[in-house]
DNA sequence: AACTATTTATAAGA
DNA sequence: TTCTTATAAATAGTT
């Protein structure tokens, strides 16, 4: 939209992608506002310009449109990537955090499944105790890895961050995966 | 940008509400794709549309980026659309994130515990196995109750532009979904 | 879902 | 960084 058309491309110079992106950034900011505006909707962006400087756009309070976010349930979700071209590899990453709430629903299902078995029977021989043994373990086991993804994806960064009382030490222990 | 100019302020008609919201989501995700492409910037968005679904993009990845953001020093973010933040409170949101952390450690512990007591048993008395069954529901219980606390935690820190207060870690209470 | 008259965003230049 | 402006892109109203 400027004097020349450009490719969707990284911008190859350092002053250049500078300025592209403050401009672009002020545009997308204005979008929303706008967006949020005319159709009572609820936004939060957050951006980092290639100097790695954090910016942030909500409208209205990001508590609000957090504690709203908290009652979807995850597989209502939509998520988008790359509207027009090569979509196909950013939309994977686009869905990681929708798919591992859908792992987290499924995984509870699974659970109560179990859960419904064991009050059906009455688990007086030793065949059925050794299944229950292994549900069990298979239990431990998805709770071990599921909680160490993620840990360490999002909350040891957070913490390395700013220094939390008395838990850094504690999780540093449990940081060490179990191997899968 | 259309045959007329019109007003920001909400459109009062519901149809046109809904265009609108499809059109300028679909632009607005492209103009953040084009930023990221272009600027090898991190962006993510969230939206709630006027009937209250929930849309979202993110290069290269919406916990990613979200990660990051929360490394940074809060008082170093440009913020713009809700100019009411004050980053001092992000130290009470990091407490009770620990505390949240805290309690998965602990009960991570006690899951081992019960591992290794299961180990050494042959559990062949019929007490022994409903003392299993037991720990098995606790841990389905603890299960339940920890997977609220995650969650809630995993989209704070998403939306925690501004420090969110009171990340309960009793609030699985509120979060009662699959009931089959 | 398409179409297009206009408005809006912005790339390059100053 | 800020402004100017020619041009590309988005979109409001229409079909």
């Amino acid at each position: 939209m400027g004097r020349r058309k450009i490719e969707i491309e990284m911008v190859k110079d350092t002053y250049t992608r500078q300025v592209t992106f403050s401009k672009r950034r002020t545009g997308l900011f204005k979008k929303a506002n706008e967006l949020s505006i005319l159709c009572g909707a609820e936004v939060v962006i957050v951006v980092f310009s290639p100097g790695n400087k954090p910016y942030s756009f909500g409208h209205p309070g990001v508590d609000v449109v957090a504690a709203k976010y908290l009652q979807q349930d995850p597989k209502s979700c939509d998520s988008q990537g790359d509207p027009s071209s090569d979509a196909s590899n950013m939309d994977e990453l686009n869905l990681e955090l929708a798919e591992v709430l859908d792992q987290i629903c499924e995984g509870e299902k699974e659970a109560e499944t179990r859960d419904e078995i064991l009050k059906q029977n009455d688990m007086t021989t030793l065949s059925e105790l050794e299944e229950l043994r292994d549900s069990y373990k298979e239990l431990q086991d998805w709770v071990k890895l599921r909680l160490s993804d993620l840990k360490i994806s999002e909350y040891m960064m957070l913490l390395a961050k700013e220094p939390v009382v008395g838990v850094q030490a504690k999780s540093a222990k449990n940081r060490n995966r179990r191997k899968n």
